[in-house]
DNA sequence: CGTTAATTTGACCAAATGGTCAGGAATTAG
DNA sequence: CTAATTCCTGACCATTTGGTCAAATTAACG
């Protein structure tokens, strides 16, 4: 039978096996090409099996983009939701810019899944962005205003904070080629994303006027 | 004799209005569609006239493209060419940030077309980024490296600093899908960026700890 | 082992797309 | 006004690509 057909049925070891190769395949290509700049073809010569034989298990490309961006989704909203109320502002925020910047430096392809996916009008993800995203940003919003307002933080808008937050570890992953065509090599050494880190958060928590 | 040929012949009149018209068209479209999502009839219908008579002007679909790529790419860098040595530091960062925030506002197309191929591995500019946009950034990376040892700014890595305003601005024009899912239209008024400035700012210049 | 179900494949199709070309229409130069 | 040149178009082609299918092969199970 069918594997696409009714879940009912329980998947088969075959099935496991290969559905993962295709996903893990399709993340990589994906990220680098788009999705219209994806061919079926790439896919299935990375994961090592024919085009009809994949077709077998995913019936349109589409539902192996969608399968392959709803699986990352959950790795990409996991930070934010560690960000705790209770905790020290200063250190939370920290941690969480630096597991962002890990992130980028371990995988870089799912954030640039991400990125392209956003700059194409997000057609796929919308719902989630406007759902499960919204409300977790919403949340944290709120806290992180609470922070302000205990004098805690300096005052600004905890969105835009967020967003920036974002922009600054992302931007790792995304233009990672653009800051290897400045810097050269440089970029793939290990201590590189140190010194972005070290960078980002002397920014974040310093500013660039210098301290009395 | 057909416009593609040498370029000893003066371009006519109507040459002239159709590049204009195409390239203006093709900006739009490759920012959304990115080059291989992007297709000739699409630019074609875009700028009203047939495919034809749009390769009548442009021979082949990536002539179009580094043709929109180099125009916007002059643009592109000007802001940090006016950072001025003489200048006081933190006006000057003030000043080129709030520039660049400002293309993001007002020419979002630019910075997507810009981020989509730097995604997709900058295929057609990457001679660029090595070149001139290399030397640019070397150049004002050593005079932000004075105004630090000076004692003029907090002590940072000025090539990361870069990196993070460029991130910072550009998020606002790239992922505003993602910020308008997450704030609704608010994010389409026109005291948005206004507040993103003041965000960016405060976080560049005072930090997030509270200063005495 | 033998039967049933799952897996794999080569051959194939239709649509989309980048690009060509011969010739007709409009424009410009003299 | 006329000839040369530029501009424009419909028809067409080759390739790529998403997707199908019948039949062969392999694995699973009693």
């Amino acid at each position: 039978m069918n594997p696409r057909a009714g879940q009912t049925k329980k998947r088969t070891r075959i099935q496991a096996l290969n559905e993962a190769k295709i996903l893990e395949a399709a993340l990589d290509i994906f990220a680098t090409f788009g999705f219209r700049g994806t061919t079926i073809d790439q896919i299935a010569q990375k994961a090592e099996m024919s085009k009809p034989n994949l077709l077998y298990y995913f019936r349109r490309k589409e539902d192996i983009y969608i399968s392959v961006l709803e699986r990352t989704l959950e790795t990409w909203l996991t930070p934010l939701t560690e960000l705790n109320p209770e905790g020290d502002p200063i250190e939370e925020i920290g941690k969480y810019t630096s597991l962002k910047l890990q992130m980028s430096e371990n995988d870089p392809t799912a954030s640039r899944l991400f990125a392209n996916e956003i700059l194409h009008g997000a057609p796929m993800i919308e719902h989630v962005l406007k759902g499960s995203l919204k409300s977790l940003v919403d949340e944290k919003a709120v806290v992180i205003q609470k922070w302000i307002d205990d004098g805690k933080l300096t005052d600004v808008d905890p969105y835009h904070l967020i967003f920036m937050i974002w922009a600054s570890t992302q931007h790792y992953a995304d233009f990672k080629i653009q800051m290897r065509a400045i810097l050269g090599e440089e970029v793939d050494q290990p201590d590189y994303f140190e010194k972005a880190g070290k960078t980002i958060s002397t920014i974040f928590f310093e500013g660039l006027k210098p301290r009395a």
